[in-house]
DNA sequence: CGCATATAGTTGCTTATGCAACTGTTGTTA
DNA sequence: TAACAACAGTTGCATAAGCAACTATATGCG
């Protein structure tokens, strides 16, 4: 059937899952006046704040211009401040206001819930392979990616 | 570690390999001027032409907005045709030119090796496995986001 | 010390994406 | 048949994302 053209392509189903986690975030938490990018920061900042830019933009393997906006868009939120490293002034530190931990507990529920609502039906042994297997797509795609430039 | 932020997040890791993916696709198919949105239309569209903007829309699970836009960026590389169909005049009807048959070859040698690099070090048993969760998380999130509108 | 290099962050540019409002065409129905 | 509903496509707007060129700071080395 046509309306299964990904059938067997890994990427295309990834493009699926990717766009409508974002289109579920977005609506679940859209009063925070959030994407889904600057979300992904948010929910990496409740576990530890104080990173430079760059170490976020490493954590989550993202550029580091995007890394920029949306640090500046949690920012013009309320929702982090921006602070100068005062040994290294090349660096701002990230931490997050109290207004951003008023809102901890919903961005938590809505990743959990979109996580169980995708993980429905999976037995709890298929939920660990299905992890092990993306630990290992992930770990392949560097790879791929790291040897575009050079070959 | 917080290296390993996304360790139990199915959504972080789909992000991160959709990105990858995007970032390779470009990459290796720089020389057509396309970015990976457009290449997922053109892939369809070596498969099938002649379907209709919605259908595609559709059958790719992508907003008939970006469809649009889309669309409009392979006719203006020339890669396509957009003609109306006479017995429903609000429909237009994409088929590919001479000029994507000849990029055919390359495109579906980028798509199959990203596939490769993905599945490295995958059995073929674990690459059927792998393929079945895909199907059903990518169920499982449609049923999601369509449960967000009435709920 | 003084210059070359490296590093952190920013910004311009391009593509991707969803949503909502809109236009134009078709279909339905009173 | 005229009015309204449904549908295909377009467009404005916002966020997301990568890349490359740029600024400012820091570091290393002769």
């Amino acid at each position: 059937m046509e309306d299964s053209f990904p059938e067997r392509s890994v990427g295309r189903w990834v493009s699926v899952l990717y766009r409508f986690g974002g289109v579920y975030i977005g609506n679940r938490l859209s009063h925070l006046g959030l994407g889904n990018g600057a979300i992904q920061f948010l929910a990496y900042l409740y576990l530890r704040d104080g990173r430079s830019q760059d170490e976020l933009a490493t954590i989550l393997a993202i550029d580091k211009g995007t890394t920029t906006r949306a640090l500046h868009r949690l920012e013009s939120r309320g929702l982090i401040e921006r602070r100068m490293d005062n040994a290294d002034r090349r660096v701002n530190r990230i931490f997050l206001t109290d207004k951003a931990r008023e809102h901890e507990d919903e961005v938590w529920a809505a990743l959990y819930d979109w996580r169980e609502a995708l993980l429905q039906g999976f037995s709890v042994d298929e939920r660990e392979e299905l992890l092990s297997f993306l630990r290992r797509l992930v770990d392949n795609a560097k790879d791929a990616v790291h040897d575009l430039e050079r070959p």
